[in-house]
DNA sequence: GTAATATTGCTGGTTTGGCGGTAATTTATT
DNA sequence: AATAAATTACCGCCAAACCAGCAATATTAC
């Protein structure tokens, strides 16, 4: 998975979702240079840049691995 | 999905690699500090520092949305 | 027990992502 | 065509992620 894929699974999603980019960083209550730069997958960006923006676009991060059936969550 | 859960999954296949979180830093050419802060799910992480984590740990991140299965990658 | 290793914590400095503002360019609308 | 909206781009500034180094504690090994 590199940058640049995750900013073209993002612009697909918002394209879908009939949203600009000034209208998704509105919503996600982030910057819009934020949309545009993660979109052109030109930066590194941060986590929490990206779950806002994913939750927004009804997108789920999941992480696979052979090892994650084993795992369980403590807590919360 | 929260950072403290992405912690707690990076501290677990970590723990079952054996390696000590210094191991894991210099493998993926990270510091020391950033893998502590993100099992702690202290603060905020940039992607790249979780990409090359995730790789070194052979864990993989998925998307998942009803519009994954339209998404096509044009290239690359 | 002691010694070695790992983890946690703190500190100061560097790097960089994110911000709003502005402006140019592209696209859509009328 | 002209106008409006959206996208792309660049600019300082600030906040925060990241770093190495060191120290203290916790854990493990001998």
């Amino acid at each position: 998975m590199k940058l640049a894929t995750i900013g073209s699974i993002i612009l697909f999603h918002r394209k879908q979702a009939g949203l600009s980019q000034k209208e998704l960083s509105d919503l996600a209550e982030i910057g819009k240079t934020a949309v545009f730069d993660l979109e052109k997958g030109k930066s590194n960006f941060r986590i929490e840049t990206l779950l806002k923006i994913c939750s927004i676009l009804n997108i789920k991060l999941e992480f696979q691995s052979p090892l994650m059936e084993y795992w369980r969550k403590n807590e919360s």
